[in-house]
DNA sequence: GAGCGCCTCCTCCTTCGGTAGGAGGGCGAG
DNA sequence: CTCGCCCTCCTACCGAAGGAGGAGGCGCTC
């Protein structure tokens, strides 16, 4: 049927989701590895092999780190993570850098075998629990940290917020009023205002401040141009 | 069984794609909405409502901007975008944005209304034609993108990349200096070391550069504290 | 020992970033 | 009309940023 590769340092994990893929999916061939480098190695024996299933936090490859090493290594080879991490940045964070699908490692028994069953069908998992949370990306965060600088991106003039659209870009003052068709001395007016209303004391501190921020949605929301 | 409502400013699209549902998932109640306004206005009405399918290109939304309004207005409720773009990122940020799903407006009928199964199931949809090309982020674009300015960053010194974590934090040079005990003229020097390694020309250039990169996992590889 | 790379620090210099203050013009609300 | 807000531009000043060049110390390898 399938081929399996089962990356993970602590063996007793290992060896539960190797009995629970035997229960569920039989006639799998199953291939363990306890670490990155091992994985790397086997899967340079086995073309027959169909999926990784890693885990981020193996000793020789800190986090995600790991998974590009792996993806880069074998950029065909299907991985899924299963992670204990359960923050939705890290999930589409492994997803962006190729990954097939992410399984939390309290996911239950049949659900796995359903995300393993659904990636071997050639599709994509992410799991509902987390990523089907009502509030998206800003939800249970401090709220003194996006939610004040989203308001105070707010009090930001147009003008004002074309100017920091460019800033992050990296685009220097002289260049930012080129494009803008407006004087030097002008664009720095505009950024000190900025600088005063993000209550921040340099140019970088304000780009950190403003991609912390929804800058995006707040200049569609005036249909400015970016 | 379900209501849904579909929001697309294409009358014919969204004739196309009720009648399609109509066909593949009898029963369900469909809505229209020619803009995100109608379709914010009928949310607000239509409390039973169980999935958006969200065209990006509305003309009182663009693109990924609409989504973002939408979520913000209805936190609770499931969105599968649909939309003729097919970028991996423009997907990822779809979901990021809290989506349940991304339908390419390509995606053949049977496929369509599996997805929107899946969707309507509590599951997340992503289009695997796209989602499970081999080459990962960096496939068809550019190949100066990230994977050089990678290895750039692996060409900086140790020292250099400490330094470069601080700037990334928004540190003056002589904040850098009081942290890392050292004097500012050094800190200026590995600052020029970092641009000219970087291949930038500018402070705020490289920091935008390093977190495209992934400066996190090259710290930790080398065992720096940050 | 000689060479090399890295870290450290220095000076001199230029450019950029940022503040302060003033000044004129457009535009909408009271 | 007056007031206030915004955009525009200016001068002047100062500190930070960055380049060029030199220099000493340390640890490595050949």
């Amino acid at each position: 049927m399938h081929t399996l590769m089962v990356a993970d340092d602590h063996p007793l994990f290992r060896e539960a989701i190797a009995a629970a893929i035997r229960a569920g999916l039989p006639g799998c061939r199953l291939l363990e590895a306890a670490s990155l480098g091992d994985a790397l190695a086997r899967a340079d024996d086995e073309e027959a092999l169909d999926l990784v299933l890693l885990d981020l936090g193996l000793p020789d490859a800190e986090g995600l780190a790991g998974l590009s090493r792996l993806r880069e290594a074998c950029p065909t080879l299907p991985v899924v993570v299963v992670s204990a991490e359960q923050e939705r940045t890290t999930i589409l964070d492994a997803i962006a850098l190729g990954a097939v699908g992410y399984i939390p490692k309290s996911t239950p028994r049949p659900d796995l075998i359903a995300a393993l069953d659904q990636v071997l069908g050639g599709q994509v998992y992410l799991p509902p629990s987390i990523m089907r949370r009502a509030p998206g990306p800003h939800a249970a965060e401090p709220p003194n940290g996006r939610a004040s600088v989203d308001s105070r991106l707010e009090t930001l003039t147009d003008k004002q917020l074309q100017v920091l659209a460019r800033m992050v870009r990296g685009d220097a003052n002289k260049v930012i009023a080129r494009e803008l068709d407006i004087a030097e001395t002008t664009v720095k007016t505009h950024v000190s205002a900025i600088l005063r209303k993000l209550e921040v004391s340099s140019r970088v501190q304000a780009i950190l401040a403003a991609d912390q921020a929804d800058l995006a949605a707040q200049l569609s929301r005036r249909q400015l141009r970016a």
